[in-house]
DNA sequence: TACATCTGACATCAACCCATGTCAAAATTT
DNA sequence: AAATTTTGACATGGGTTGATGTCAGATGTA
């Protein structure tokens, strides 16, 4: 082993500027290009049609860029689906935020926020919606953490409103399922039918069902 | 063009037997081999890792065959996927039919139907919850399709019964829609975390909501 | 037996995929 | 200017896919 020390160590000068901006900088750049390609070619053609050229092609960068941001066309979908859901998460709590403190003007609010987000974009109601399930068991995984999150978000502002005392209803874990299921069924329902129905609609009948388990959920306590 | 008669015209004799069964036969055979192992592959790996000969090895036929009954892989999960909600459909109505005349007895005895399917054929349960979204916008129709089927039938059964006139509330589609989104946004979660819990469980859950929306239709009407 | 049909194993074909590698030209530094 | 790094266009390899074709042998009919 020659212990000469010709060249120095190759690892790459991180603070080189190029066009502009570091070598982090642009490293972010190009990650947050391929995550908006991955959601555009995703929520538009599909999971199943979003191969890797595609999206490089979409995202204006090269192969090879796509494995420095991501091991594999499935680690993209995953990230594109957390920062979706934490997008749409951050909208409805802000929702809350802006929201009366009462019971049907609270609810009403969150689902308002959840319906205009996946209106105002549609690909990311097609990736929530529909392209997430069935692609992988570590998706899946994805998918039902998700869904508990959203669960468990709804439960604890009804219970912190102090709206329904529910506590001796057995399994409020799945009936809290449930109503995220029912909301994102209504949507899926919308999405196929091309919105047609105006944004009320589909808030309303999703209020319909939350209130109608809180009054039950009261009166059987 | 030479007038000549000499082949009888080729048009393969139909009713010629093989190996004890007839043309016709033979084909049904396959065809519902075909079915069968569409439903193996698809619910037990998922429709990705579906290919037409994967799903001809498991049938133990030639990939030949497969276009004899069906024009592509898409086409057979769709009939795959008819059958199953046929299926289920029926398992469904069957109990509905056992079950005694009263609005508890009789929605209890629908869900224990279906998550008793489910939890009976895991294939079934994966192709239905999972496997079905997001595969092409055709498919998607076929499962909104479903979906409504199911959600006039329990309409129709509720109301047929005089539990609840919820004739004065908007949306009735919607709501319904919902909650056939809740009782499989239930059974999913039931599935990815391996059936622990008890189909009681899940039935119950499921039937709180059902109580619930046909109360406050109920009293709001 | 001679002939027709059916069957299954396999070959073929072009198209696409993922992941990695090559390399000259552009941008930046020294 | 020369040296170095970054970039983008492209080639490559190994693999799978869908769909069709070939053909010898099994199974039937006459």
């Amino acid at each position: 082993m020659p212990t000469s020390i010709k060249k120095p160590p190759k690892q790459p000068d991180k603070s080189r500027r190029y066009r502009g901006s570091s070598g982090d900088q642009r490293r972010n750049e190009r990650y947050e290009q391929l995550l908006g390609a991955g959601l555009s070619v995703i929520g538009g053609q599909g999971y199943a049609a979003a191969s890797v050229r595609s999206i490089c092609a979409e995202a204006g960068l090269t192969e090879r860029y796509f494995y420095e941001s991501f091991a594999n066309r499935e680690a993209l979908l995953a990230e594109v689906y957390k920062t979706q859901t934490r997008f749409l998460k951050d909208r409805m709590l802000a929702a809350f935020e802006k929201s009366e403190r009462n019971s049907a003007a609270f609810a009403r609010a969150g689902l308002q926020a959840f319906f205009d987000t996946l209106y105002q974009n549609p690909d990311v109601a097609r990736l929530l919606l529909f392209e997430i399930l069935g692609v992988s068991d570590t998706i899946d995984l994805l998918y039902y953490e998700a869904m508990e999150e959203f669960a468990v978000l709804i439960r604890t502002l009804t219970q912190s409103l102090g709206l329904a005392d529910i506590s001796g209803v057995p399994n409020q874990d799945m009936i809290y399922a449930g109503l995220v299921g029912a909301v994102l069924q209504i949507a899926r329902r919308w999405a196929l039918t091309n919105y047609r129905e105006p944004v009320s609609s589909v808030v309303e009948s999703s209020l319909f069902l939350f209130i109608a388990a809180n009054n039950y959920a009261a009166n059987s306590a």
